[in-house]
DNA sequence: GTGAAAGCGCTAACAC
DNA sequence: GTGTTAGCGCTTTCAC
């Protein structure tokens, strides 16, 4: 379970190819513009590959002056499959430049990411969520070259999500919506995001605003939301996610209600399980894959100075995924 | 987006100060046995306070030959409660030593774990899910002082799951049970550990193995094996997990059957959504917690050189938890 | 009690 | 083309 340290340097390459440690650092590292005899790459490449060397991580970024560590930002979101793809493609996007993808998985007590970003030494971080204005300057503050929050290309948290739900509705007929905002803390920020959509979209079709509500994952809470919903004439409701979207659901069947008769619900992400509830949930589902690789190209460029603005990312759409609830 | 560097050195915080920066280093590190005038402390740390000064993680690891980083596996499953509340505990037990989480997301296509590890330089590697034996010698090899995989202690990846739930369905009188094993291929090795305790607990209890159906996250799926565990006259299924439990009584629904007289189900994990099922979804959860800060200490045990035996963690019982579904 | 100095393993000018 | 050298920012032994 523990193991002493015997590190290899790159002084012990050097030696078993018989050339200097800056030798071997040059084609470790490919460098351009030099030009070295293929017998002497050879060499280095066979005694680094033989002797299993793996250069000191610490080390190179200290002398680099930047690591190769990207962390990415994940708020404690019960997302599963959505997250998975775009943790996967921005972390191969990110290996073909090589980089390196860490998270860090936010909970209510874990530390503050700029304490992570330091740590780890990341030279740029990722958000999932939104990151405020004090949590980007933090970013910068300790140690990292480039920051992207959650933009225009990531419906999952922004704007987006919430308008095509309200549009969705809005479509239907539905004059009066109620928004189900969710209990879990981590979420509010996002959950503004989200709102902040429907209510656009609302003005727009110069209907009044939606009648916001809590609704935490219990029968009890979500039952009290419906009543409310019911007294102030609210026909539809678009909810943060696909998890509150189900707690409504529950809450009308509690009622002896259901969907989208008594109520049309909207959710929003496509979780899993979204097509096994009683209607199958409308939802709104979203492409991460390309927010993803975009993402990586941004970092990119922003690490080796080519400013890329973050408004330049193609937004992706968001789709409703029309099932029976609404 | 990008910013320039300008980093605020030790020297900075110890010119600030009026000290050396050995003195900068000692304060800041609480150095025991180093006896430090109050008064000197004192300007340290408020110099360091006020230049909002960060040590560099690189040249820290470097210098003292470790990192403070520690580095989870998660292969790729759906990050539930269960998880969350795993990570966040240990991140902040581990955090209370001086230490940094973060995890690694395993995807299809990621780079594999211990080119992760060596380009973090964790110093100890945790695996949410058990690794095979060539994985923890590179893990070594890449560095990590401590490896610390899946053991006895985490019931998320054991028999014990399984086992909880089918003496619960014996216990109510079951004696021919169902398995729905899981669609998704990323949970087999983990959906054969839980199946596995089922198994042993239809042995112990002189019954027939359970009848093993695979069920992905569909009505459809769900439904045919619904109808072929009517045919076997199965009574009562364990799932491999709760969104799998969701599909089968969605599936139960299907055929206008219900839980629990129809068919008892069983779940496992105790995600937020399975007490809005209908019925609300018995399940099992347990206690990743204590997992948690068990691990947290065996890494600060092992990373101080005292030997600690993974074997020696408390294993930790999964509970039922009874609604209405069984 | 505090400071001076020697590296940790690597990269990147610069000289050969 | 390849080797020499000077740091990167920090810890830590050893004098003061």
């Amino acid at each position: 379970m523990t193991r002493p340290a015997k590190r290899i340097t790159s002084s012990d390459v050097a030696r078993a190819a018989g050339v200097s440690r800056a030798t071997v650092s040059f084609v470790l590292n490919d460098r351009p513009g030099l030009s070295i005899t293929q017998e002497t790459r050879r060499r280095v490449l066979e005694a680094a590959q033989r002797l299993d060397y793996r250069p000191h991580a610490s080390a190179r970024s200290l002398a680099a002056g930047r690591s190769d560590v990207v962390l990415l930002s994940i708020p404690d979101l019960p997302i599963g499959a959505g997250i998975s793809r775009f943790v996967e493609e921005l972390a191969t996007a990110l290996a073909a430049y090589g980089l390196t993808l860490v998270t860090h998985l936010a909970g209510a007590h874990g530390r503050p990411l700029p304490d992570v970003c330091a740590s780890v030494d990341a030279s740029a971080v990722i958000g999932f969520d939104p990151f405020d204005h004090d949590t980007i300057q933090a970013l910068y503050r300790a140690g990292a070259r480039v920051v992207i929050p959650a933009g225009a290309d990531m419906p999952a948290s922004t704007g987006h999500i919430g308008r095509a739900q309200a549009d969705h509705l809005i479509g239907r007929g539905h004059r009066r919506l109620g928004y189900a905002a969710p209990g879990h803390a981590g979420f509010r920020e996002m959950a503004r995001e989200r709102l902040r959509g429907v209510t656009d979209a609302c003005a727009e079709a110069g209907i009044d605003p939606p009648v916001v509500l809590t609704t935490t994952l219990e029968i009890a809470s979500a039952a009290q939301a419906v009543s409310h919903w019911a007294e102030r004439s609210v026909t539809g409701v678009c909810t943060f996610n696909d998890e509150t979207a189900i707690a409504v659901l529950a809450g009308l069947h509690h009622h002896g209600l259901s969907a989208p008769a008594d109520l049309a619900v909207i959710g929003a992400d496509d979780i899993p399980t979204a097509r096994l509830t009683a209607p199958p949930l409308t939802t709104v589902c979203y492409d991460l894959h390309q927010a993803g690789r975009q993402r990586a190209e941004a970092v990119v460029a922003g690490l080796s100075g080519h400013q890329l603005d973050v408004v330049a990312l193609t937004p992706a759409v968001p789709q409703v995924v029309q099932r029976s609830s609404t």
